[in-house]
DNA sequence: GAAACCATGTAAGTTGTTACATGATTGG
DNA sequence: CCAATCATGTAACAACTTACATGGTTTC
């Protein structure tokens, strides 16, 4: 799924402005989406220039102006049709993790200086995810679609996972590294 | 951290081949970080021009020639200090994740389907893990690192977790669907 | 007064994938 | 015999990020 389909997805949803999709995709959708203004922008105009969107300009109170989008019936046809295809394979790419498998170079306190991170990253996340899961508004909609649900619920499962593990096993790799570094005195 | 320092990374647990190294990636490591020959053979190339790597011409057996790429001192030095940059955050991308959020686009029968499919991937990837877990000859090694084992294990913690919470509320977002599929029938 | 937020966009550059090219061997 | 595995590589292309450009407003 590319940005394209991500945002004709996300104003499936209900209308909304490249900044605010781009804010939904810093909030729970952001476990397993991301996107720049770099990219959101381009597809937004791409896709309205194809017809699957409409757009009116708002103009704002002290504020820039603001294009709304709106998906239009020719949109949805599209995405449901896009949809279709197989979903392809997560693509995950987590430098923690890398590091961790070469934890070995790294000394003790860059190692739990890292690890401590971690788990600060996965206690946001999940007091994110709380707020996204029982409120509706933070969605920008009047209420949560069974979907949207899911995926926020899912994020906190795994946060949650994530954040047990290391609190539980940190200690193995950390001996480790303490240990490795006491042979380089050697 | 981009496919040259993985490689560098790879090859700082032992010595392999460009083959060897998408073999790893297809493994435990597939997990968080995945990489093409496309950008595995150049890496390669590239880092033994810079003499971080040193490579090794062996003629096989009814087989085509492998080439054993070795870090050298400088390459060790040069992945440490990749290693000391600040972990960029996870860069995740999951269509399955995405097709959820908009399953209400989605028919019940195509959304089962893929529930089950995901279900399937998490349960093959757990049993793959297990072997890796207990055996060190998978990862081409005669012993385990402990960041292999963390890393391991953190694969079996997330994806159980992931398996978990699919098996636990398929039904809410399957019951969802169906009665979506009511409401546009009226 | 500085940083962060609101708001949109463009262009250059990076990074990596897919597809192609080659070819022997092994297992179902 | 067909598919998969072993083994390496290149080139065209796709997709995206980063940095730049602009400028008012609000919060600390």
């Amino acid at each position: 799924m590319d940005v394209r389909t991500m945002c004709l997805g996300i104003l499936s949803l209900g209308e909304a402005s490249g900044y605010e999709i781009k804010k939904m995709l810093e909030g729970p959708l952001g476990s397993f989406f991301d996107a720049s203004f770099g990219s959101i922008y381009p597809a937004l105009a791409q896709l309205t220039d194809q017809g699957l969107l409409a757009m009116s300009e708002q103009a704002q109170d002290k504020r820039p102006d603001k294009k709304v989008y709106k998906i239009t019936q020719k949109g949805r046809l599209a995405l449901a049709e896009a949809l279709l295809d197989k979903p392809s394979r997560d693509r995950v790419r987590s430098d923690f993790l890398a590091s961790i498998l070469f934890a070995d170079l790294l000394a003790p306190r860059e190692l739990a200086e890292r690890l401590d991170e971690r788990l600060a990253f996965h206690r946001a996340m999940l007091e994110r995810l709380e707020k996204y899961r029982t409120d509706a508004a933070e969605w920008g909609t009047p209420e949560l679609t069974a979907g949207m649900r899911f995926v926020t619920d899912y994020g906190v499962a795994i946060h949650r996972a994530a954040l047990d593990f290391i609190e539980q096993n940190r200690h193995v790799i950390e001996a480790a590294s303490m240990l490795r570094r006491g042979q380089a005195a050697d």
